[in-house]
DNA sequence: TTCGCTATTGACATTTTGCACATAGTGTGG
DNA sequence: CCACACTATGTGCAAAATGTCAATAGCGAA
């Protein structure tokens, strides 16, 4: 029974996805290679991503207009590399992002909140009127 | 080319779901029917969400024994109502949970903090050296 | 040539999501 | 009784997202 990776600890399920929004902040710094990007990840806690996935979010990220890449004209080493551009768009939708993650970020804000209030609550019964 | 629910506007993507760790709090106060769940959803800006969505993971959950159910004895109005109990092992995955937005929040607060930090400078630079 | 490193891409399986619709009991109006 | 609205839950399917593996490809060293 194939249930992931996530082998039978804790929940099934990751709460955030931020690679998209991460790539285009790092993006809105200035132009960079796939492989740059890959590795500059790790900042954002994104460090145990597969290669494939960032290389088709930023083909996506391309084909809905949010960057643009040509190819590299230097090669220093290995196969030529994509240069990826932001676009106009991509900062708006950078800043969309922005938006969401702020409302998510209350949102976690208000569970964690609820989630410990609930549990002194908890705490206090027991000790207080029960036992 | 649908492209779901999102019709061009912003970005494609939702960055959180916590469905699974609300129901999971709101359990946690104590036994409820699927219905009322839903309905208390809304609380935390979960309101938009499908009903059948919720009966899903509600039975998922119970089948990964984070919670049992019941038949509701009593019936004011409608079929009858099931009753969603949590159990120890719900009460670890919510805490699994909690730790898991603990630290997406963290990396969401990590990636405003970048964003804004830049966007500063961004604009001081342009007010400053360019022009 | 083969190996190892840098870079990017393709293909496929699994998981998640959204939606439409099916079922089912109860109360109301005709 | 029948149609209808409301409460309450469950099924099935299609599309999208995610995860993993393997392929391609240039370059330098052995």
């Amino acid at each position: 029974m194939p249930r992931g990776r996530w082998g039978g600890r804790g929940h099934g399920r990751r709460a955030v996805r931020m690679l998209e929004p991460v790539l285009l902040l790092l993006l809105h710094h200035g132009p960079a290679h796939g492989y740059t990007l890959l590795e500059r990840l790790t900042e954002f806690g994104l460090g145990d991503l597969n290669p494939s996935m960032v290389y088709r979010m930023l083909r996506e990220m391309e084909a809905k207009g949010c960057v643009t890449s040509t190819w590299d004209d230097e090669r220093t080493q290995g196969p030529p590399r994509r240069v990826y551009c932001l676009t106009p768009q991509g900062d708006e939708v950078l800043a969309s992002w922005v938006q969401d993650l702020t409302e998510s970020r209350q949102k976690i804000d208000y569970l964690l909140n609820a989630y410990r209030r609930h549990m002194q609550d908890h705490q206090e019964g027991e000790a207080d009127g029960h036992g």
